[in-house]
DNA sequence: CGCCGGTTTGAAGAATTTCAAAGGGAGTGG
DNA sequence: CCACTCCCTTTGAAATTCTTCAAACCGGCG
């Protein structure tokens, strides 16, 4: 438990509230609850489905997923997590991890024993406001992505994935240059979009070929974000980011 | 706005809360608290996607669905709302709403406005962590979708379809002779697990000639629990009932 | 009786998965 | 600095699942 937790949850506190400005009474408590901070590697569990939950999980930087492990052994990626994300927070009322949740790129973690993160809910309704706001985000996105994953083809699917990547990151003041700055390998997309790595693989070379998106290295450019945005049917109020509207002024 | 709304919203109540035991100021309070109640026509919807949002939606009787129209026109199904539920959590800290609510039966539903819900739970704290907890249920089930959807071979998914459905029902003391008290055609299945109407026709078949399920009626009837929880890989804690393990009792 | 919403069937066609193997790039150890 | 390995991407081709289209069927209801 490093000296000062503040630095690094200072720009977390930022990225989650995002908008809602906490008064300072509500900065100061949380800054002062203890935390501790961990680094976790790529491809470590943080928690498994059944799991007793304790405490809860904030992303201060690097990329976690929710996942649940099917049948034949295949993996279902249900959601990813960025920084300023809190991915656990359903278990806070049931003391039970529904999901696993694991690192999939290095990460830096903080977690916050459930008791303290109730009290401070209970004593700053603020913060209490932004954190169900948060969950409430995450629950809109998952709804979308049952639509996503029901009704959408391969190429839109990943359009649509992109999209909502780049928004993310986007509102997050993460993205430069228009690319999704965290690489993703195709079986996690795969994994994600409920689809086999092959067909990921064609659909991209797909998208690549009508100049929507691009590759730098390993990461995803997108070259055309209106392009993009009509394929995916990419309607960006689910997200509820704070930068509604001014999004389009991507590419 | 009927007189006694209370013998309404009483039974309601105990479905919604479940185990939690309000004392009695939590709910003579809510109980006290002005809502209108209202009958919708099957196929009527309740609110669409973009509207503003300024009260919620609590299923006192029949079956509710949030949706989402894609592309050709086709319709996503994103979840099914229950007596007992309050489906449109989630616009509560948006006043927007992110996706279409509809009846898909003959339903009886109370809205209560925000601002009252807001003072509610502002008031009492007990009343706050149920709405909260429910919320989380939720969203636990969306991730589940996403899992069943995009990793599930059709019959699987119709199967933890049924199985989910009946266990939901089943807490809520509503199933009896192991049959989900509410029908849904072939095409409400489609919508809702991602797949064609033809396609679950099939599926469907396939389920009663293996003997895991039966119809009465229009009914679908569990006529081997225990198989169909195998088909459908059905692990039920994620729906984080209260009945938590005397499920397998059901049929 | 005739319509209507829903189920069922057949058959062709498309999307997607699976299997199997090759290619590429970046890091590690010799 | 090369060789080797590991992880990820790419390719080919066959098999399968699932969708689409189109029509028949079925039970209830006006």
């Amino acid at each position: 438990m490093p000296h000062s937790q503040a630095a690094d949850l200072v720009p977390w506190l930022a990225r989650f509230c995002g908008a809602a400005a906490l008064n300072s009474d509500d900065t100061v408590a949380f800054l002062n609850t203890p935390v501790v901070i961990r680094d976790i590697a790529a491809g470590q569990d943080i928690s498994l489905q059944g799991d007793e939950a304790t405490s809860a999980c904030l992303v201060l930087d690097g990329l976690l997923c929710t996942y649940e492990v099917v049948g034949a052994g295949s993996r279902q990626i249900q959601a990813y997590h960025l920084s300023g994300d809190m991915p656990d927070l359903p278990a806070l009322h049931f003391g039970l991890n529904t999901h696993s949740l694991s690192a999939l790129r290095q990460s830096k973690v903080a977690f916050i024993t459930h008791p303290r993160l109730l009290s401070l809910i209970a004593e700053h309704p603020l913060l209490g406001a932004c954190i169900w706001r948060k969950a409430m985000v995450d629950a809109s996105i998952s709804r979308s992505w049952v639509t996503n994953i029901g009704r959408r083809p391969a190429r839109a699917r990943l359009a649509h994935l992109f999209c909502e990547l780049f928004a993310r990151f986007d509102a997050l003041g993460l993205a430069t240059d228009a690319t999704i700055p965290v690489w993703i390998t195709q079986t996690e997309m795969a994994d994600s979009q409920g689809m086999s790595t092959v067909h990921v693989n064609r659909s991209i070379q797909e998208l690549r070929r009508s100049g929507l998106i691009k590759m730098s290295g390993k990461l995803v450019t997108i070259a055309d974000w209106e392009g993009l945005v009509e394929a995916g049917e990419f309607e960006p109020t689910y997200l509820h980011l704070k930068s509604q509207g001014i999004l389009p002024a991507a590419a």
